[in-house]
RNA sequence: GCGGCGGUGUCGAAACUGGUAAACGAGACGGUCUCAAACACCGUUGGCCGAGAGGCCUUGUGGGUUCGAGUCCCACCCGCCGCACCA
């Protein structure tokens, strides 16, 4: 071998070693030790693994052999994301069926992975596309179905042209498709939800029992957007109808001087038969979502020419249709008062509609003489004009005018969501297909559990119709109903992949399962995931709909769990020059080309040496250098050093008091806070104080020193640390419990005292550890 | 607008429960080795004043609490992320 460290020698000797000697394969027997289940959210396998792959490889990867060699039995699997829209889209141009490109990639990843060293159990390797895998996600639509949680219904959906196929709510991002940016319209279509509003109050609460960075909780909670307030029953004599509106502010009741429709609303033709609503509603309706959302908006709207009763007070009050008011959200009706909501009091202004004031308050510098503050005045108060209530603080009086309501059987308590269910039908091919049929005398009916998985066929033309590719594969299609017998089509339509996604943490427990998904006592000895690690971007989406997932599955009795994910760490972006790494910009760093000139040890610890994994990292190539320097020295340390045992002798050396000094960083820093790079930091600076201090040294300290670091290295660089810790002793070092630092080894024998007088600096003294304060006062007065 | 996070050298960044800034790396400069370069090794590197010892200043801005503030409190400015006509 030569005298320079060499990882493309190293590397591909250990990564032989553990495949064959399955290394990091977990029984699921129990033997005694405590379980940690660690998991990076699974890789989407397209092209080849980029440079984020590597970061949260390279992050769960150090939480697991830090978990392991802590006496942990470690759990740590990985599989593929593999059905989904890029590989459709790739075989639509290509005429490459998706399996082959989707296979073709998995086998790059799997390469790739293997090539970084990551301790995978590979015996639990999966991909979502393979029908041992989607039978089961079928397996659980159908407990779904059962259970009243999956169902069919006619609604206006979001519908991407381009991808020609319907979207989930979570799946549009400020009126556009998540994936091709087109903008996003309606349609009224038939579909499959998943009913996730059912558990939004679970959703919301358990957020409070796990572990997960406080803006990712956050956003959830933001999404499901729980309201109180109450639903009221205003009267309409045109119709002979009550119109019930949901309000959040009960208490301005008095104050509501007029009432508004959305142009949805399928009542507003029937109340108004002018041309200009008509005209209004018709326009509304097919102005660009975007354009009808942006705030800034000015408020239109036209008079329907009806009145309602307000319940509290009798008043009639004029009805208006506005686009304003949405139809997806609480009635579809809103009633509006103008002095206590922006919204209603820019469309009062602009329309001279009148304003009532019922809560006392504001700002009152720019008011009139009589006290009263600017409006619209949206805060708390002094109820005013507000029958049995005025004089009475709003907030306080706030649940008796509910009830009040509920005594006159005008309205009732009500919660509102913004969280919409989930719908997962997708008019594409590539996806695990619906197990249903549709037959024409006993209509829905599902797949019988033992004609499962209902296998994807291959077909030949892959583009998009506005209907699924499949429903032109007429042998596949046309099928008999396993209820009656009689002719049936099977449902065409696909499975959003995030259903895929959505069990794959229970499917690794048991992964070669063929008569279940899962056994429970296997999937509840592992389950929770104790720690995920993945990006923000899926804070809502997959991670809402894992939790619901499990919630769900818990509700049948399949799990024992609540939630999927104990703890979770979000890594952030890895930047060039500050800027996003894209393809576009061509300032992308490929993990493949940098494992080749650098190996993967560099690669890793670099990536987790820019800045704490949680925040972006800024990439520079200079700086993989210095790594690879330092890791240059670590090797080139132990060349020349006999194997044998590691045992410091003597009295202790500064050059021993470092090595516990990292042994109690490297552990806090990673074990505690994720800081890989502080952790790093750490054990260069070891390796400084090596170079440093070794000539004249301890023989016996220098090979703790470079055992230590070898060791403390072997997280984030795991060649290289078995490397060197084999060459000094001869032993496996994952096989060696983690170091522990002496304590009083830890502690130095002075410090420095400051000694200030009234903030000022007076001087530095050096002070014995550990002296009582008036010992200490004794030696500042003494200096 | 609401919510979250952040603002520290030339750059990426450290600084645990307030303890007397800038660890570690990069870049730059100087030296050793070499015919020379690369590699490697050793050193210097926040600013100002000073020949030197040393002194003064410095964590977005302005106040405050404290013996002591990058860290805590108040106000403001800037940046990033999420949500946003949700009644």
């Amino acid at each position: 071998m030569s005298d320079r460290y060499e990882p493309g020698q190293i590397e591909p000797r250990w990564q032989r070693l553990w495949a064959d000697e399955r290394t990091w394969e977990v029984s699921n027997a129990d033997d005694g030790r405590e379980k940690s289940y660690v998991l990076e959210m699974l890789p989407y396998p397209s092209g080849e693994p980029h440079i984020g792959h590597l970061k949260v490889y390279s992050v769960g990867d150090a939480v697991a052999h830090f978990r392991r060699r802590n006496g942990h039995r470690v759990l740590h699997p990985l599989g593929y994301d593999a059905f989904g829209l890029p590989a459709e889209n790739h075989a639509i141009r290509t005429g490459q069926h998706p399996r082959e490109s989707t296979e073709a990639s998995i086998a790059e990843f799997q390469r790739q992975f293997r090539s970084w060293g990551i301790s995978i159990d590979w015996s639990r390797e999966l991909g979502t596309h393979e029908p041992t895998y989607y039978r089961w996600t079928q397996w659980l639509f159908l407990r779904l179905y059962e259970a009243g949680l999956a169902y069919r219904r006619e609604a206006a959906v979001n519908w991407c042209p381009k991808d020609a196929t319907v979207l989930a709510n979570e799946q549009v991002i400020d009126g556009r498709c998540e994936r091709c940016g087109t903008v996003v319209d309606k349609r009224d279509l038939e579909q499959w939800f998943f009913a996730i509003t059912n558990y939004a109050d679970r959703l919301l609460d358990d957020l409070d029992d796990i572990d997960w960075p406080p803006h990712v909780k956050t956003m959830q909670r933001n999404w499901i957007g729980r309201s109180e307030g109450a639903r009221v029953k205003f009267h309409c004599d045109a119709l002979d109808t009550d119109y019930e509106v949901f309000t959040t502010r009960p208490d301005t009741l008095w104050g509501a001087t007029f009432f508004v429709m959305a142009p949805e609303h399928p009542d507003v033709l029937k109340l108004s038969d002018s041309a200009e609503v008509a005209d209004y509603a018709r326009r509304a309706l097919t102005e660009p979502a975007e354009e009808r959302r942006a705030e800034d908006k000015e408020k239109t709207g036209v008079a329907l020419g009806s009145t309602v009763t307000n319940p509290v007070d009798g008043q009639e009050i004029p009805m208006f249709v506005a686009d304003y008011v949405l139809m997806e959200y609480g009635t579809g009706a809103v009633m509006a008062v103008p002095a206590h909501d922006e919204r209603d009091y820019e469309f009062a202004v602009k329309h001279g509609l009148n304003i009532r004031r019922v809560v006392e308050g504001g700002d009152t510098r720019s008011a009139s003489p009589t006290g009263t503050g600017e409006l619209p005045y949206t805060g708390d108060g002094l109820l005013t004009g507000s029958g049995p209530f005025t004089g009475r603080h709003n907030r306080e009086a706030m649940p008796e005018i509910i009830a009040w309501l509920g005594s006159e059987g005008r309205g009732e308590p009500a919660v509102d969501y913004r969280l919409r269910d989930w719908l997962i039908s997708r008019q594409r091919y590539w996806g695990c297909p619906i197990p249903v049929v549709h037959c024409e005398t006993d209509g829905v009916v599902a797949v019988p559990d033992d004609q499962l998985p209902v296998e994807l066929p291959d077909i030949e033309d892959y583009a998009p119709k506005g209907r699924s590719p499949l429903a032109a594969a007429d042998e596949w299609v046309n099928t008999t109903c396993p209820r009656c017998g009689g002719p049936a089509r099977r449902e065409t339509d696909t499975m959003d992949t995030f259903v895929d996604s959505s069990w794959y943490f229970l499917r690794y427990t048991d992964a070669r399962n063929a008569e279940a998904p899962w056994d429970r006592d296997v999937a509840d000895m592992w389950m929770p995931v104790d720690q995920y690690i993945g990006g923000v971007e899926h804070a809502i989406l997959h991670l809402m709909y894992a939790r619901f997932f499990v919630k769900a599955l818990a509700d049948l009795g399949l799990v024992g769990v609540q939630e999927p994910f104990a703890r979770l760490f979000t890594q952030g972006m890895v930047t060039r020059a500050g800027a996003k790494m894209s393809k576009s910009k061509g300032n992308v760093v490929s993990p493949r080309a940098l494992v080749e000139s650098h190996g993967a040890d560099t690669a890793r610890c670099y990536i987790l040496y820019v800045g704490h994994p949680a925040e972006g990292g800024d990439w520079s190539d200079e700086g993989i250098e210095g790594m690879h320097r330092f890791l240059s020295r670590l090797w080139r340390a132990a060349q020349g050093l006999e194997q044998g045992p590691v045992e410091p002798s003597g009295e202790p050396s500064a050059l021993l008091r470092k090595a516990h000094w990292a042994i109690e960083k490297v552990t806090r820093d990673l074990g505690e806070r994720f800081a890989t790079h502080t952790s790093i930091a750490a054990v260069i600076e070891l390796v400084n104080e090596l170079y440093r201090e070794r000539e004249g040294a301890d023989p016996s300290h220098v090979r703790f020193a470079v055992a230590t670091a070898a060791s403390l290295i072997f997280p984030f660089a795991p060649h290289l640390g078995s490397e060197v810790y084999e060459q000094l002793t001869g032993t496996r070092v994952w096989e060696q419990p983690w170091p522990q630092a002496d304590p009083a080894l830890l502690t130095e024998d002075t410090f420095e005292l400051i000694v200030q007088v009234n903030g000022k600096l007076v001087d530095r003294v050096a002070a014995p550890a550990g002296v009582e304060e008036d010992e200490q006062e004794r030696l500042a007065r003494a200096s």
